[in-house]
DNA sequence: ATAATTTAGTTTGAAGTCGAGATATCTTTT
DNA sequence: AAAAGATATCTCGACTTCAAACTAAATTAT
């Protein structure tokens, strides 16, 4: 029994350390280009889902609400986005990449892939697909009783 | 290959998101019991280790000195540990849990245990062994527990 | 219609983290 | 033994993030 409970902390230390390791490596590299890793999530949300009313960022990309005026104003003042009020609902304002943002995303996020591939690159392909699919149940909501 | 780097994306955006969803989980339950995440683990290094020099502290939990300074001082308000001048080296301060700081660790513990054991339970123990495998290749070498 | 509730966004204050520099001590070199 | 270099801790300022309080607008219930 207890060796079980070793058996699922052991999974989260490997889980941390791995998620840690990579994450250390891909946010040095977005930093050096000027942006912090929220600022990055963002405009990439942006650039590959299209324009996005500010609360729907906070859910995608797991910020608080707090975190989006923030993160907005700094892509703003950096000219990588802009605001727009929706016409329809007056309370709502969509956050809209600029040409200059898109132009951003597209000089750096192949370096960003090629950066991960070759971080998970230590996996074959087929362990990687069985890594994801054991990692996809993990987190999942899990039905309550 | 185009599609092989599309894995590896996938594969990033599986482990991040199973890492954050385990992580908020646990993080939500140490604080609960009024400790921060940085707070918890440098009172498990120092319950599991025993006492440590403060530069080491940082080393083994991935901390900027600057930060070492303010958790020590916080958790030692705490009366969970206490400093202690090193004979040898005056330079070295040891941070030594104390047995306030024993009975609260022995006291969460077993919880903080179980808690990551029901998440990750998702998984069999197969999968599990599975997972621990493919996960310690990405990143770094793995000792503890 | 008007009041109550919910939702969207912003503002503010606190907490945590880092990095650079300051200080003290130890070690090595000359 | 003095100078130079290395190491450990602390201090301070900047940055990021969050939570809670707040404003404004839309929705609903009466």
């Amino acid at each position: 029994m207890n060796s079980e409970v070793n058996q699922s902390l052991k999974l989260f230390i490997v889980l941390s350390r791995a998620y840690k390791a990579i994450n250390e490596q891909v946010n040095k590299a977005i930093q050096a280009n000027g942006l912090n890793p929220t600022e990055f999530a963002v405009l990439e949300l942006l650039y590959h889902k299209g324009q996005q009313p500010l609360q729907q960022i906070g859910g995608k990309i797991l910020l608080a609400s707090g975190s989006i005026t923030y993160v907005v104003d700094k892509l703003e003042q950096k000219g990588l986005l802009n605001r727009a009020a929706c016409p329809n609902d007056r309370r709502v304002t969509y956050a809209i990449i600029t040409d200059k943002g898109k132009e951003f995303i597209e000089a750096i996020f192949p370096e960003h892939e090629a950066r991960i591939h070759e971080l998970m690159d230590v996996l074959s392909e087929e362990e990687k697909a069985t890594a994801i699919e054991l990692l996809k149940k993990i987190g999942l909501p899990v039905a309550k009783y």
